[in-house]
DNA sequence: CGGCATCTTGATGATTTCCTGATGCGGGGG
DNA sequence: CCCCCGCATCAGGAAATCATCAAGATGCCG
Protein backbone atom coordinates (compact mmCIF):
# COMPACT_ATOMS: atom_id res chain seq x y z
CA UNK A 1 0.00 0.00 0.00
CA UNK A 2 1.57 3.73 -1.09
CA UNK A 3 -0.51 5.64 1.89
CA UNK A 4 0.07 6.17 5.21
CA UNK A 5 -2.31 7.21 7.77
CA UNK A 6 -5.79 5.84 9.06
CA UNK A 7 -7.99 7.26 6.25
CA UNK A 8 -10.03 5.37 4.00
CA UNK A 9 -8.56 2.98 1.07
CA UNK A 10 -8.92 4.05 -2.23
CA UNK A 11 -8.06 1.49 -5.41
CA UNK A 12 -7.14 3.65 -8.05
CA UNK A 13 -7.31 1.70 -11.44
CA UNK A 14 -5.61 3.57 -14.17
CA UNK A 15 -3.32 3.03 -17.02
CA UNK A 16 -2.06 6.38 -17.50
CA UNK A 17 0.66 6.75 -15.28
CA UNK A 18 0.95 10.73 -14.77
CA UNK A 19 -3.02 10.47 -13.96
CA UNK A 20 -1.95 8.02 -11.43
CA UNK A 21 0.53 9.88 -9.83
CA UNK A 22 -1.86 12.98 -10.15
CA UNK A 23 -4.81 11.15 -8.44
CA UNK A 24 -2.45 9.75 -5.57
CA UNK A 25 -1.22 12.89 -4.71
CA UNK A 26 -4.72 14.65 -4.49
CA UNK A 27 -5.72 11.53 -1.92
CA UNK A 28 -3.23 11.53 0.31
CA UNK A 29 -2.98 14.70 0.61
CA UNK A 30 -6.63 14.72 1.87
CA UNK A 31 -5.90 11.36 4.18
CA UNK A 32 -6.92 8.24 1.88
CA UNK A 33 -4.43 5.79 1.59
CA UNK A 34 -4.56 4.90 -2.05
CA UNK A 35 -3.77 1.29 -3.50
CA UNK A 36 -2.90 1.59 -7.47
CA UNK A 37 -3.49 -0.81 -10.78
CA UNK A 38 -2.56 0.08 -14.21
CA UNK A 39 -5.22 -2.80 -15.61
CA UNK A 40 -8.13 -4.17 -15.24
CA UNK A 41 -7.13 -7.30 -14.27
CA UNK A 42 -4.97 -6.30 -11.70
CA UNK A 43 -7.81 -3.68 -10.59
CA UNK A 44 -9.94 -6.64 -9.58
CA UNK A 45 -7.49 -8.22 -7.76
CA UNK A 46 -6.48 -5.24 -6.01
CA UNK A 47 -10.14 -4.59 -4.52
CA UNK A 48 -10.69 -8.23 -3.91
CA UNK A 49 -7.26 -7.64 -1.65
CA UNK A 50 -7.92 -4.72 0.10
CA UNK A 51 -11.13 -4.50 0.93
CA UNK A 52 -11.12 -0.85 -0.17
CA UNK A 53 -14.04 2.19 0.79
CA UNK A 54 -13.92 3.51 -2.78
CA UNK A 55 -12.97 2.69 -6.42
CA UNK A 56 -11.98 5.12 -8.74
CA UNK A 57 -11.96 3.69 -12.10
CA UNK A 58 -10.85 4.40 -15.31
CA UNK A 59 -12.61 3.41 -18.60
CA UNK A 60 -10.54 2.82 -21.09
CA UNK A 61 -8.14 0.10 -19.80
CA UNK A 62 -5.55 -1.44 -22.28
CA UNK A 63 -7.12 -4.80 -21.33
CA UNK A 64 -10.77 -4.78 -20.58
CA UNK A 65 -13.56 -2.08 -20.31
CA UNK A 66 -14.16 -0.44 -17.21
CA UNK A 67 -17.66 -1.22 -17.98
CA UNK A 68 -17.09 -4.76 -17.55
CA UNK A 69 -14.75 -4.15 -14.44
CA UNK A 70 -17.75 -2.62 -12.72
CA UNK A 71 -20.26 -5.29 -13.48
CA UNK A 72 -17.70 -7.75 -12.49
CA UNK A 73 -17.56 -6.20 -9.44
CA UNK A 74 -21.03 -6.07 -8.51
CA UNK A 75 -21.59 -9.52 -8.22
CA UNK A 76 -19.42 -9.86 -5.47
CA UNK A 77 -19.32 -6.20 -3.63
CA UNK A 78 -20.98 -3.11 -3.35
CA UNK A 79 -18.21 -1.14 -2.45
CA UNK A 80 -18.75 2.38 -4.19
CA UNK A 81 -17.19 2.80 -7.79
CA UNK A 82 -16.56 6.15 -9.64
CA UNK A 83 -15.74 6.06 -13.09
CA UNK A 84 -13.37 8.63 -14.56
CA UNK A 85 -13.32 8.92 -18.52
CA UNK A 86 -12.34 10.92 -21.05
CA UNK A 87 -15.61 9.59 -23.16
CA UNK A 88 -18.27 12.02 -22.68
CA UNK A 89 -21.26 10.17 -24.51
CA UNK A 90 -24.26 9.52 -23.11
CA UNK A 91 -24.40 6.22 -24.03
CA UNK A 92 -21.41 5.53 -22.06
CA UNK A 93 -22.52 7.17 -19.38
CA UNK A 94 -25.51 5.53 -18.77
CA UNK A 95 -23.86 2.16 -19.89
CA UNK A 96 -21.42 2.48 -16.78
CA UNK A 97 -23.71 3.73 -14.51
CA UNK A 98 -26.49 1.05 -15.13
CA UNK A 99 -23.23 -1.74 -14.63
CA UNK A 100 -23.10 -0.45 -10.76
CA UNK A 101 -21.02 2.29 -10.89
CA UNK A 102 -21.99 5.45 -8.44
CA UNK A 103 -20.87 8.22 -9.90
CA UNK A 104 -19.37 9.31 -13.63
CA UNK A 105 -16.73 11.97 -14.33
CA UNK A 106 -15.60 13.28 -17.31
CA UNK A 107 -11.76 13.93 -18.00
CA UNK A 108 -10.73 16.60 -16.95
CA UNK A 109 -12.27 17.45 -14.00
CA UNK A 110 -11.49 19.20 -10.81
CA UNK A 111 -10.24 17.97 -8.61
CA UNK A 112 -12.52 19.51 -5.82
CA UNK A 113 -15.23 18.08 -7.31
CA UNK A 114 -14.11 14.48 -7.46
CA UNK A 115 -13.33 14.96 -4.01
CA UNK A 116 -16.69 16.16 -3.29
CA UNK A 117 -17.74 13.20 -5.04
CA UNK A 118 -16.15 11.14 -3.21
CA UNK A 119 -17.40 12.32 0.19
CA UNK A 120 -20.60 11.57 -1.22
CA UNK A 121 -19.89 8.12 -2.29
CA UNK A 122 -17.69 7.64 1.03
CA UNK A 123 -21.32 8.88 3.00
CA UNK A 124 -23.36 6.81 1.57
CA UNK A 125 -21.70 4.04 1.99
CA UNK A 126 -20.71 4.04 5.57
CA UNK A 127 -24.87 4.07 6.33
CA UNK A 128 -25.25 1.35 4.85
CA UNK A 129 -23.09 -0.96 6.54
CA UNK A 130 -25.41 -1.93 8.63
CA UNK A 131 -27.14 -5.47 8.29
CA UNK A 132 -30.74 -5.49 9.76
CA UNK A 133 -30.78 -8.58 11.22
CA UNK A 134 -28.36 -7.93 13.58
CA UNK A 135 -30.39 -8.80 16.84
CA UNK A 136 -29.90 -12.46 18.71
CA UNK A 137 -32.12 -13.13 21.26
CA UNK A 138 -32.24 -16.52 23.40
CA UNK A 139 -33.71 -17.14 26.56
CA UNK A 140 -33.69 -13.29 27.85
CA UNK A 141 -30.43 -12.68 26.61
CA UNK A 142 -30.39 -10.29 23.79
CA UNK A 143 -27.53 -9.00 21.61
CA UNK A 144 -28.05 -5.81 19.35
CA UNK A 145 -25.08 -6.01 17.25
CA UNK A 146 -26.85 -2.99 15.43
CA UNK A 147 -27.05 -0.86 18.55
CA UNK A 148 -24.12 -2.69 20.11
CA UNK A 149 -26.25 -3.55 23.12
CA UNK A 150 -26.52 -6.06 25.27
CA UNK A 151 -29.30 -7.33 27.76
CA UNK A 152 -30.22 -9.85 30.26
CA UNK A 153 -34.31 -10.41 31.03
CA UNK A 154 -34.54 -6.37 30.04
CA UNK A 155 -32.04 -5.18 31.99
CA UNK A 156 -29.06 -3.34 30.29
CA UNK A 157 -25.64 -4.85 30.59
CA UNK A 158 -22.59 -2.84 29.84
CA UNK A 159 -19.71 -4.85 28.41
CA UNK A 160 -16.37 -3.65 27.58
CA UNK A 161 -14.66 -3.68 24.23
CA UNK A 162 -13.10 -6.80 24.58
CA UNK A 163 -15.62 -8.63 26.56
CA UNK A 164 -18.51 -7.27 23.39
CA UNK A 165 -15.96 -9.13 20.65
CA UNK A 166 -15.93 -12.19 22.77
CA UNK A 167 -19.39 -12.62 22.96
CA UNK A 168 -20.20 -11.33 19.51
CA UNK A 169 -17.82 -14.34 18.03
CA UNK A 170 -19.42 -16.45 20.50
CA UNK A 171 -23.48 -15.04 19.02
CA UNK A 172 -22.08 -15.68 15.90
CA UNK A 173 -21.61 -18.97 16.01
CA UNK A 174 -24.27 -19.53 18.18
CA UNK A 175 -24.53 -23.22 19.27
CA UNK A 176 -20.97 -24.43 18.00
CA UNK A 177 -17.65 -24.91 19.42
CA UNK A 178 -15.09 -22.22 18.75
CA UNK A 179 -11.53 -22.91 20.01
CA UNK A 180 -9.24 -20.96 22.21
CA UNK A 181 -6.91 -20.53 19.40
CA UNK A 182 -10.28 -18.98 17.10
CA UNK A 183 -11.13 -16.78 19.43
CA UNK A 184 -7.76 -15.81 20.24
CA UNK A 185 -6.75 -15.36 16.89
CA UNK A 186 -9.59 -13.06 16.60
CA UNK A 187 -10.05 -10.76 19.40
CA UNK A 188 -6.59 -10.18 19.85
CA UNK A 189 -4.79 -10.85 17.07
CA UNK A 190 -3.07 -13.56 15.12
CA UNK A 191 0.55 -13.05 16.96
CA UNK A 192 -1.22 -14.54 20.51
CA UNK A 193 -2.93 -17.55 20.07
CA UNK A 194 -0.90 -19.07 22.97
CA UNK A 195 -1.73 -16.91 25.90
CA UNK A 196 -5.29 -18.69 26.52
CA UNK A 197 -5.14 -17.19 30.48
CA UNK A 198 -6.87 -13.51 28.40
CA UNK A 199 -9.45 -15.84 27.56
CA UNK A 200 -10.39 -17.73 31.00
CA UNK A 201 -10.72 -13.88 32.87
CA UNK A 202 -12.55 -12.28 29.97
CA UNK A 203 -15.31 -15.10 30.30
CA UNK A 204 -14.89 -14.80 33.81
CA UNK A 205 -16.24 -11.28 33.44
CA UNK A 206 -18.35 -11.85 30.98
CA UNK A 207 -20.04 -14.69 33.00
CA UNK A 208 -19.87 -12.52 35.78
CA UNK A 209 -21.78 -10.00 33.84
CA UNK A 210 -24.40 -12.49 32.19
CA UNK A 211 -25.60 -15.51 33.78
CA UNK A 212 -27.12 -15.86 37.16
CA UNK A 213 -24.72 -18.06 38.64
CA UNK A 214 -21.81 -17.55 36.76
CA UNK A 215 -20.34 -20.58 38.28
CA UNK A 216 -22.92 -22.76 36.38
CA UNK A 217 -23.16 -21.01 33.19
CA UNK A 218 -26.17 -21.29 31.16
CA UNK A 219 -24.98 -19.68 27.97
CA UNK A 220 -21.21 -19.52 28.01
CA UNK A 221 -20.34 -23.27 27.85
CA UNK A 222 -16.70 -24.16 28.63
CA UNK A 223 -15.38 -27.67 26.31
CA UNK A 224 -12.68 -28.55 28.18
CA UNK A 225 -9.68 -29.14 26.38
CA UNK A 226 -11.24 -27.49 23.25
CA UNK A 227 -12.68 -23.67 23.86
CA UNK A 228 -15.98 -22.81 24.27
CA UNK A 229 -19.52 -22.14 23.24
CA UNK A 230 -22.75 -20.47 23.30
CA UNK A 231 -25.20 -23.03 24.37
CA UNK A 232 -28.52 -22.56 22.47
CA UNK A 233 -30.68 -25.54 23.82
CA UNK A 234 -32.28 -25.60 27.06
CA UNK B 1 -50.07 14.26 -6.22
CA UNK B 2 -50.05 14.30 -9.65
CA UNK B 3 -48.64 11.14 -11.56
CA UNK B 4 -50.17 7.95 -11.46
CA UNK B 5 -49.73 4.18 -10.95
CA UNK B 6 -47.10 2.46 -7.94
CA UNK B 7 -43.81 3.40 -8.84
CA UNK B 8 -41.38 5.53 -6.67
CA UNK B 9 -42.55 9.16 -5.59
CA UNK B 10 -40.42 11.85 -6.50
CA UNK B 11 -40.59 15.49 -5.57
CA UNK B 12 -39.93 18.33 -7.92
CA UNK B 13 -38.52 21.36 -7.05
CA UNK B 14 -38.08 23.65 -9.22
CA UNK B 15 -39.74 27.40 -10.38
CA UNK B 16 -39.42 27.50 -14.25
CA UNK B 17 -42.89 26.15 -14.95
CA UNK B 18 -41.52 25.02 -18.27
CA UNK B 19 -38.47 22.91 -17.08
CA UNK B 20 -41.25 21.01 -14.20
CA UNK B 21 -43.38 20.57 -16.98
CA UNK B 22 -40.63 18.80 -19.20
CA UNK B 23 -39.38 16.72 -16.14
CA UNK B 24 -42.71 15.93 -14.76
CA UNK B 25 -43.61 14.33 -18.47
CA UNK B 26 -39.99 12.75 -18.78
CA UNK B 27 -40.66 11.14 -15.16
CA UNK B 28 -44.21 10.10 -15.31
CA UNK B 29 -43.36 8.24 -18.99
CA UNK B 30 -40.82 6.25 -16.87
CA UNK B 31 -43.52 5.01 -14.48
CA UNK B 32 -42.89 7.52 -11.17
CA UNK B 33 -45.17 9.25 -9.78
CA UNK B 34 -44.29 13.06 -9.00
CA UNK B 35 -45.34 15.60 -6.73
CA UNK B 36 -44.27 19.72 -8.12
CA UNK B 37 -42.70 22.48 -5.44
CA UNK B 38 -42.21 26.25 -7.24
CA UNK B 39 -40.39 27.12 -3.99
CA UNK B 40 -37.80 26.13 -1.42
CA UNK B 41 -40.46 27.16 1.12
CA UNK B 42 -42.90 24.51 -0.46
CA UNK B 43 -40.37 22.14 -1.24
CA UNK B 44 -39.85 21.25 2.29
CA UNK B 45 -43.44 20.82 3.14
CA UNK B 46 -43.74 18.64 0.36
CA UNK B 47 -40.85 16.52 1.20
CA UNK B 48 -41.82 16.61 4.84
CA UNK B 49 -45.60 15.51 3.91
CA UNK B 50 -45.10 13.15 0.99
CA UNK B 51 -42.43 11.29 2.17
CA UNK B 52 -40.75 10.81 -1.38
CA UNK B 53 -38.30 7.87 -2.76
CA UNK B 54 -36.30 11.08 -4.63
CA UNK B 55 -36.26 14.88 -4.46
CA UNK B 56 -35.02 16.41 -7.75
CA UNK B 57 -33.88 20.06 -6.45
CA UNK B 58 -33.09 22.84 -8.66
CA UNK B 59 -30.57 25.73 -7.13
CA UNK B 60 -31.92 28.77 -8.23
CA UNK B 61 -35.07 29.01 -6.09
CA UNK B 62 -37.21 32.32 -5.93
CA UNK B 63 -36.99 32.46 -2.15
CA UNK B 64 -33.79 30.50 -0.95
CA UNK B 65 -30.54 28.54 -2.25
CA UNK B 66 -31.23 24.85 -2.92
CA UNK B 67 -27.75 24.06 -1.20
CA UNK B 68 -29.90 25.37 2.20
CA UNK B 69 -32.57 23.21 1.08
CA UNK B 70 -30.38 20.80 1.00
CA UNK B 71 -28.90 21.42 4.05
CA UNK B 72 -32.52 21.92 6.17
CA UNK B 73 -33.41 18.22 4.17
CA UNK B 74 -30.54 16.30 6.09
CA UNK B 75 -30.95 17.07 9.07
CA UNK B 76 -33.92 14.82 8.78
CA UNK B 77 -34.29 12.72 5.75
CA UNK B 78 -31.54 10.74 3.97
CA UNK B 79 -33.84 10.66 0.80
CA UNK B 80 -31.70 11.05 -2.79
CA UNK B 81 -31.34 14.45 -3.60
CA UNK B 82 -30.21 15.41 -6.94
CA UNK B 83 -29.27 18.97 -7.70
CA UNK B 84 -30.15 20.40 -11.22
CA UNK B 85 -28.22 23.53 -11.93
CA UNK B 86 -27.72 25.74 -14.34
CA UNK B 87 -25.01 26.93 -12.70
CA UNK B 88 -21.33 24.72 -13.38
CA UNK B 89 -18.98 26.20 -11.28
CA UNK B 90 -16.72 23.92 -9.40
CA UNK B 91 -17.67 26.05 -6.03
CA UNK B 92 -21.27 25.26 -6.47
CA UNK B 93 -21.10 21.55 -7.33
CA UNK B 94 -18.74 20.85 -4.01
CA UNK B 95 -21.18 23.22 -1.71
CA UNK B 96 -24.38 21.49 -2.89
CA UNK B 97 -22.28 17.91 -2.73
CA UNK B 98 -20.86 18.52 1.06
CA UNK B 99 -24.62 19.75 2.10
CA UNK B 100 -25.96 16.60 1.57
CA UNK B 101 -26.70 16.23 -2.54
CA UNK B 102 -26.38 12.71 -3.92
CA UNK B 103 -25.43 14.38 -6.91
CA UNK B 104 -25.55 17.66 -9.32
CA UNK B 105 -26.14 17.91 -13.01
CA UNK B 106 -25.73 20.88 -14.74
CA UNK B 107 -28.10 22.20 -17.26
CA UNK B 108 -28.71 20.94 -20.23
CA UNK B 109 -28.23 17.59 -18.79
CA UNK B 110 -29.76 14.83 -21.32
CA UNK B 111 -32.51 12.75 -20.21
CA UNK B 112 -30.72 9.45 -20.79
CA UNK B 113 -28.35 10.15 -18.33
CA UNK B 114 -30.41 11.94 -15.80
CA UNK B 115 -32.79 8.81 -15.16
CA UNK B 116 -29.72 6.78 -15.53
CA UNK B 117 -28.41 8.60 -12.17
CA UNK B 118 -32.00 8.65 -10.12
CA UNK B 119 -31.94 4.50 -10.97
CA UNK B 120 -27.88 4.85 -9.41
CA UNK B 121 -29.65 6.69 -6.47
CA UNK B 122 -32.85 4.92 -5.85
CA UNK B 123 -30.39 1.37 -5.97
CA UNK B 124 -27.91 3.02 -3.02
CA UNK B 125 -31.28 4.48 -1.23
CA UNK B 126 -32.63 1.22 -1.02
CA UNK B 127 -33.22 -1.19 1.60
CA UNK B 128 -32.55 1.49 4.12
CA UNK B 129 -35.17 2.36 7.16
CA UNK B 130 -35.12 5.94 8.29
CA UNK B 131 -38.74 6.58 8.96
CA UNK B 132 -37.30 9.81 10.31
CA UNK B 133 -40.18 12.27 11.98
CA UNK B 134 -39.01 15.89 11.34
CA UNK B 135 -39.43 16.36 15.21
CA UNK B 136 -37.54 14.44 17.55
CA UNK B 137 -38.91 14.65 21.43
CA UNK B 138 -37.72 12.67 24.60
CA UNK B 139 -38.32 13.17 27.67
CA UNK B 140 -37.76 17.13 27.91
CA UNK B 141 -35.39 17.26 24.70
CA UNK B 142 -36.50 18.21 21.80
CA UNK B 143 -34.66 18.62 18.25
CA UNK B 144 -36.61 20.38 15.58
CA UNK B 145 -34.80 19.26 12.54
CA UNK B 146 -37.17 20.63 10.39
CA UNK B 147 -36.72 24.32 11.91
CA UNK B 148 -33.33 23.42 13.17
CA UNK B 149 -34.64 23.93 17.05
CA UNK B 150 -33.31 22.60 20.01
CA UNK B 151 -34.58 22.53 23.53
CA UNK B 152 -34.63 21.35 27.02
CA UNK B 153 -37.92 21.14 28.52
CA UNK B 154 -39.44 24.21 26.31
CA UNK B 155 -36.23 26.47 27.12
CA UNK B 156 -34.31 26.96 24.20
CA UNK B 157 -30.63 26.14 23.41
CA UNK B 158 -28.41 28.10 21.34
CA UNK B 159 -26.06 25.39 18.99
CA UNK B 160 -23.26 26.25 17.33
CA UNK B 161 -23.08 24.28 13.74
CA UNK B 162 -20.33 21.81 14.59
CA UNK B 163 -22.63 21.41 18.03
CA UNK B 164 -26.01 20.89 16.10
CA UNK B 165 -24.50 18.44 13.11
CA UNK B 166 -22.79 16.04 16.37
CA UNK B 167 -26.74 16.16 17.88
CA UNK B 168 -28.41 15.45 14.71
CA UNK B 169 -26.13 12.48 14.18
CA UNK B 170 -27.08 11.53 17.37
CA UNK B 171 -30.78 11.67 17.04
CA UNK B 172 -30.78 10.45 13.55
CA UNK B 173 -29.47 7.28 15.38
CA UNK B 174 -31.03 7.27 18.19
CA UNK B 175 -30.39 4.43 20.57
CA UNK B 176 -27.24 3.56 18.55
CA UNK B 177 -24.04 3.54 19.31
CA UNK B 178 -22.15 5.71 17.24
CA UNK B 179 -18.54 5.04 16.50
CA UNK B 180 -15.66 7.57 16.65
CA UNK B 181 -14.95 7.14 13.33
CA UNK B 182 -18.37 7.24 12.27
CA UNK B 183 -18.95 10.94 13.66
CA UNK B 184 -15.14 12.19 13.18
CA UNK B 185 -15.95 11.27 9.01
CA UNK B 186 -19.95 12.94 8.88
CA UNK B 187 -18.73 15.90 11.02
CA UNK B 188 -15.26 16.64 10.05
CA UNK B 189 -14.85 14.45 6.54
CA UNK B 190 -12.89 11.13 6.08
CA UNK B 191 -9.63 12.28 6.17
CA UNK B 192 -9.17 13.35 10.39
CA UNK B 193 -11.04 9.98 11.49
CA UNK B 194 -8.18 10.11 14.20
CA UNK B 195 -8.86 13.54 15.99
CA UNK B 196 -10.67 11.95 18.80
CA UNK B 197 -10.15 14.93 20.89
CA UNK B 198 -12.47 16.88 18.83
CA UNK B 199 -15.41 14.73 19.76
CA UNK B 200 -14.45 14.50 23.27
CA UNK B 201 -14.50 18.61 23.45
CA UNK B 202 -18.01 18.66 21.38
CA UNK B 203 -19.55 16.17 23.85
CA UNK B 204 -18.31 18.17 26.69
CA UNK B 205 -20.04 21.16 25.42
CA UNK B 206 -22.96 19.59 24.37
CA UNK B 207 -23.44 18.05 27.53
CA UNK B 208 -23.06 21.60 29.14
CA UNK B 209 -25.71 23.28 27.03
CA UNK B 210 -28.43 19.92 27.42
CA UNK B 211 -27.66 17.96 30.20
CA UNK B 212 -28.92 18.89 34.10
CA UNK B 213 -25.70 16.99 35.29
CA UNK B 214 -22.76 16.91 31.99
CA UNK B 215 -20.83 14.79 34.55
CA UNK B 216 -23.79 12.78 34.75
CA UNK B 217 -25.13 12.40 31.44
CA UNK B 218 -28.88 11.59 30.59
CA UNK B 219 -28.71 11.66 27.10
CA UNK B 220 -25.41 11.92 25.38
CA UNK B 221 -23.76 8.60 27.01
CA UNK B 222 -20.23 7.87 26.44
CA UNK B 223 -19.79 4.28 25.18
CA UNK B 224 -15.89 4.03 26.75
CA UNK B 225 -13.50 2.75 23.43
CA UNK B 226 -16.37 2.58 21.07
CA UNK B 227 -18.16 5.66 20.50
CA UNK B 228 -21.50 7.75 21.73
CA UNK B 229 -25.13 7.03 22.47
CA UNK B 230 -28.22 9.24 22.39
CA UNK B 231 -29.67 7.22 24.87
CA UNK B 232 -33.16 6.37 24.71
CA UNK B 233 -34.82 3.97 27.18
CA UNK B 234 -35.54 4.55 30.56
C1' DC C 1 -9.32 47.27 12.03
C1' DG C 2 -11.57 45.48 16.19
C1' DG C 3 -15.16 42.51 18.31
C1' DC C 4 -17.52 38.35 18.51
C1' DA C 5 -18.52 33.60 17.88
C1' DT C 6 -16.57 29.47 16.77
C1' DC C 7 -13.15 26.14 16.04
C1' DT C 8 -8.79 24.15 17.20
C1' DT C 9 -5.19 22.82 20.19
C1' DG C 10 -2.79 21.97 24.54
C1' DA C 11 -2.42 20.54 29.35
C1' DT C 12 -3.92 17.95 33.34
C1' DG C 13 -6.48 14.92 36.33
C1' DA C 14 -10.06 11.27 36.50
C1' DT C 15 -11.91 7.06 34.90
C1' DT C 16 -12.08 2.85 32.51
C1' DT C 17 -10.10 -0.95 30.54
C1' DC C 18 -6.47 -4.15 29.92
C1' DC C 19 -2.96 -7.10 31.26
C1' DT C 20 -0.67 -9.99 34.58
C1' DG C 21 0.48 -12.64 38.57
C1' DA C 22 -1.22 -15.18 42.57
C1' DT C 23 -4.14 -18.44 44.32
C1' DG C 24 -7.98 -21.91 44.61
C1' DC C 25 -10.32 -25.91 42.78
C1' DG C 26 -10.94 -30.49 40.89
C1' DG C 27 -10.06 -34.54 38.12
C1' DG C 28 -6.71 -38.09 36.27
C1' DG C 29 -2.50 -40.58 36.63
C1' DG C 30 1.48 -42.09 39.09
C1' DC D 1 -2.41 -40.17 48.67
C1' DC D 2 -0.10 -36.60 46.21
C1' DC D 3 1.29 -34.22 42.04
C1' DC D 4 0.21 -32.09 37.73
C1' DC D 5 -2.60 -29.79 34.58
C1' DG D 6 -6.33 -27.06 32.89
C1' DC D 7 -9.69 -23.98 34.38
C1' DA D 8 -11.80 -20.43 37.53
C1' DT D 9 -11.33 -16.55 40.42
C1' DC D 10 -9.52 -12.38 42.49
C1' DA D 11 -7.07 -8.25 42.69
C1' DG D 12 -3.58 -4.58 41.71
C1' DG D 13 -0.82 -1.77 38.70
C1' DA D 14 -0.01 -0.23 33.85
C1' DA D 15 -1.88 1.74 29.91
C1' DA D 16 -5.34 3.72 27.27
C1' DT D 17 -9.23 6.48 27.03
C1' DC D 18 -12.11 10.22 28.63
C1' DA D 19 -13.59 14.76 30.89
C1' DT D 20 -12.51 19.19 31.76
C1' DC D 21 -10.63 23.78 31.55
C1' DA D 22 -8.65 27.30 29.06
C1' DA D 23 -5.81 29.67 25.91
C1' DG D 24 -4.63 30.56 21.06
C1' DA D 25 -6.21 30.60 16.05
C1' DT D 26 -9.48 31.52 12.74
C1' DG D 27 -13.06 33.56 10.29
C1' DC D 28 -16.83 36.64 9.82
C1' DC D 29 -19.22 41.05 10.26
C1' DG D 30 -19.68 45.68 10.78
Amino acid sequence: MTGRGTGPVVVLVEDEPQMRRFLRVALEAEGYRTVEAPTAAEGLQQVAGHNPELVLLDLGLPDGDGVDVTRQLRTWTTVPVIVLSARGQEGDKIAALDAGADDYLTKPFSTGELLARMRVALRRAERRDTPADAVFELDGLRVDRERRLVSVHGAEVRLTPTEYRLLALLVQHAGKVLTHRFLLAEVWGPGRTAQTHYLRVYMQQLREKLEADPARPRWLRTEPGVGYRLHVAS
